[in-house]
DNA sequence: TTGTACGCGTTATCAG
DNA sequence: CTGATAACGCGTACAA
């Protein structure tokens, strides 16, 4: 079943077939019609290897992620299959852990496979160490084709940002909580990529923007995970370090400073307030319900692979986008 | 940058730099070495199209789920494109939503680009009645490739399920909660697909294997939303229709529960026993914690993939798989 | 408005 | 063990 079965049922040259599959205007409405009802009679369907081997472009994004599975990341995917799908895209999933060779190695798949562009989702593609050579192998492939980051950080050709103000937010609500009254805020985070680093900046400044002691024991990177972000409060408790707020990079260790409360019998939010990251389905399971930054992971999708279609074709792009979070108020802080 | 250049480059025919490509045998060691050496030099990729418009094949899978953002199928996202890449095929990702008119344009678009075989995640694809034309666009694309059911049901030729043994887990669950002296057990559930009337009909069966009344109040479909399972649940409380157990067919729901009983301040498991399903991340956020049933995502998700490929080298396959589900007990139930 | 003929880069067959 | 050559199905100059 191909394009010659088509031109020959309906009489005409596979030229004329062509043409009407791909709605060149140059056929006469009578032809159109008979080719089109061929096709319909045949279940006919363009190969798209064939397509794609003259074209050398099959429609197709590759989607890099450490974890489909998390819940950050899920959603990430979910919003730009949408997108993409939308503009006649198709999206290969690829997860890829979190070691440089597999990232690699899952880059140069998706080049061979000759997809048209490549999405990262997350920071954690990227060292946000300046003077290492990890990220070369995104910049060697920038040059083949263009390649977009959700929520991470790398500057060079052909290669565009799409990011959540991240150091603003944590700022905002450190100091928030800081205004209410708040005198020992810990802060908890799950990474040192690009965005782990800047929120933990946000936090920091806006201590010092309150003439408040950095204690280095305030801050703590653990595993993304309810049950260690309880043991290391523990630990602060155990070791009489005192604190009446906990601010967090992630929902599940929010969840974990929730339990840790709740071992302790400590009121929320009068004893303990708690911040959680990324406004996650986590933030409605808890009692009470954890106030969360809304990272805007839709509105960065959308973003991203609309910057995606104006580069392919040919408009002017920013290399980097910036938006803005959300705070979402809810029952674990008092503001 | 093709294989032409290669073979001249390599002062051989481009039939040898195929051999040596895919491991054909045939070739001598030392003509191997030149052009495997001759490749790297030119950091030769082979066209996947071309190659695809020979074989027919781009080792390429569709995964299909009605939304990869819901935990449980974004698990199961994961799990088949691990076990795919694994064996060296590519996922495609199709979200198509709930309406069967988007299902059957996703499908159609994934025998358009050739793929090898379709993945259908969850049982939201199936209508479960019997006497529908609603899964005749599944039976007519079998016809032409493979169809992977995780967690449905559909016989068919060339159709192949692997599914969860929900009924039973239900019965066995529910059975658990009269034994240990529960009266009352409310039913939460959210959908009437096939997997979603066999978890129903495995909490019936219980309660008449236990001689207890089967109350239309204590079985009620849903949204899948926290929030609705706890609004039903107060619906219940209002109208004076008591229960002492509360067991639901998705995690979410089983939080709803948890949030009502904090909410008319009963005691968990004794004034309240709660069963979720999945054995989600939500099980580990609520006080206390969930007990649920784990439907063994992964475990379907490997045994569907290991099918396929036995399907595709031409195996015998069964055409059903079913896989006993596990109790989690945490520390809503007093069993 | 329509048709002819070639190129796209592989793999496979067959002959040597 | 190696080489020549025919498919594979489509898009598109170019010709009519």
């Amino acid at each position: 079943m191909n394009i010659y079965d088509v031109s020959e049922k309906a009489g005409v040259s596979i030229a004329t077939v062509s043409r009407v599959i791909n709605g060149n205007s140059n056929v006469s409405e009578k032809t159109k019609l008979r080719v089109l009802s061929v096709m319909e009679e045949l279940g006919y369907t363009p190969n798209v290897f064939a397509r794609g081997l003259g074209l050398n472009t099959m429609k197709t994004i590759g989607i890099m992620c450490t974890d489909s599975s998390d819940i950050y990341l899920a959603n990430a995917v979910y919003f730009l299959e949408r997108e993409l799908r939308f503009n006649a895209y198709d999206s290969i999933l690829c997860c890829t852990g979190t070691s440089l060779e597999n990232k690699m190695q899952y880059l140069n798949l998706l080049l061979s496979k000759r997809v048209d562009g490549i999405i990262l989702v997350g920071s954690k593609f990227l060292s946000s160490d300046p003077d290492t050579s990890d990220n070369d192998y995104i910049l060697k492939a920038a040059k083949q084709l263009p390649i977009m980051l959700v929520n991470g950080q790398l500057s060079g050709d052909n290669i565009f940002c799409t990011l959540c103000d991240d150091k603003s937010a944590v700022y905002s609500v450190t100091d928030d909580l800081i205004k209410s009254g708040r005198k020992n805020i810990v802060y908890l985070y799950t990474s040192t990529s690009y965005s782990g680093k800047d929120k933990l900046s946000g936090y920091k400044k806006a201590l010092e923007d309150n003439h408040l002691e950095v204690n280095p024991d305030c801050f703590h990177m653990c595993t993304k995970s309810i049950v260690r972000a309880k043991e290391y409060l523990n630990e602060l408790y155990l070791n009489n370090i005192s604190f009446d707020a906990v601010v967090t990079s992630d929902d599940s260790l929010a969840v974990g400073a929730v339990k840790f409360a709740f071992e302790h019998s400590l009121n929320i939010p009068s004893d303990l307030s708690i911040v959680g990251y990324n406004n996650s389905v986590l933030a409605n399971c808890t009692e009470p319900e954890l106030t969360s930054i809304d990272s805007k992971v839709e509105t960065l999708c959308v973003t991203a692979v609309e910057s995606l279609m104006k580069v392919f074709s040919g408009g002017k792009v920013p290399e980097r986008t910036v938006i803005s979070a959300d705070l979402i108020k809810r029952n674990t802080t008092n503001f």
